[in-house]
DNA sequence: GTCACTGCAAACAATTTGCATGTAA
DNA sequence: TTACATGCAAATTGTTTGCAGTGAC
């Protein structure tokens, strides 16, 4: 996306913001417009507050908290959670993103024809009388090269389970501690 | 299931956990038991604490977390996410559930002829390469009845947004504190 | 007798909130 | 001027860990 079309994109959501009965800040437009250059991946918070300080550090950390949530309210952004231990949100686009995580390296890919494959979701939980909503599914799975180097989820560890004494940490403590960057 | 069943399943699990080294303790027997006592929901570890200090006031919380752990580990158990701000543990019987939750009252149903979704799934990851491993899908939705009523998602709340002197919170900052049983 | 396991309390990390102050409208 | 928004720091909450003691094998 050109610096150009995030601009615009960028005034479009404060437009909805003002519609909605919000003030428009110079910190909510460093957030969205932020949020808009990252637009390919989902962000957690720790990522986002650093690269919106990048721009402004004076910027605190609840502020970008708060504008995500009032963003997600606003259903502009989904709110989604791998277990890592933290929140990533995404812009919606309205619609259902699908996105597999490798359960070895922690890569994360999104699918491709999004649009059939909410067709397909909806039917699922049109079986139980559900409607779907834009949202953002998560899939666990492990990636075409971890499966061919025979790396497994972060070694079976076969031997007993303790938490202290015996070295620094246990390998499954440490599988929710995932930190890497996002595709 | 009947108790019988339970302790049979149970029995079955510690002589996994056996197999793999470790220990076979009453806290971790009482856990499982309990565990196989609410197979048909996911629970939190805050309800599945609760429920085993019923039984056992002297567990720790910090064992009922390391034995979750431990089974996750060993994929007996499914770690997932409803962005309610903590993690529900759900026995994998080995495969895929997919379950919906109404965004509006929380209420979770997992869906049926999880085989046949399975292998959809399957498909949709094989297209980027992946594979699929057990887990616990999670799609969001809203249930027939809260559509029927009417009730969106926890009022758009068309006011801006603040944090403190007006009331008491702010209803988005609530949203993920969602605490209710599990169908 | 060993050494994994436990309970407890302290440590951590993500997220929320209260409050005094700033500022858009 | 009015009240929403911000920054900061403190509070909350889910989760993890260190440690000393316990108990499975």
């Amino acid at each position: 996306m050109t610096d150009d079309m995030v601009r615009e994109r960028a005034e479009a959501y404060l437009q909805l913001l003002r519609e909605r009965g919000c003030r428009l800040t110079e910190q909510r437009r460093i957030i969205i417009e932020t949020l808009l250059e990252n637009a390919e991946a989902s962000v957690s918070v720790r990522d986002l507050a650093a690269k919106v300080h990048e721009k402004d550090a004076s910027v605190g950390f609840a502020t970008v908290y708060r504008t995500l949530l009032i963003l997600e309210e606003m259903d502009i952004l989904h709110q989604t959670n791998l277990g890592e231990g933290f929140s990533r949100f995404v812009l919606s686009e309205k619609g259902v993103h699908v996105h597999v995580r490798c359960r070895v390296c922690g890569a994360v890919t999104r699918l491709e024809q999004e649009d059939a494959k909410e067709k397909i979701l909806e039917e699922w939980v049109a079986e139980k009388g559900f409607s779907l909503v834009p949202q953002s599914v998560q899939l666990a799975g492990i990636c075409e090269e971890c499966r061919r180097a025979g790396r497994r989820e972060e070694d079976p560890s076969p031997g007993p389970a303790f938490c202290d004494r015996a070295g620094p940490m246990r390998p499954f403590c440490r599988r929710r501690r995932f930190r890497g960057e996002f595709a």
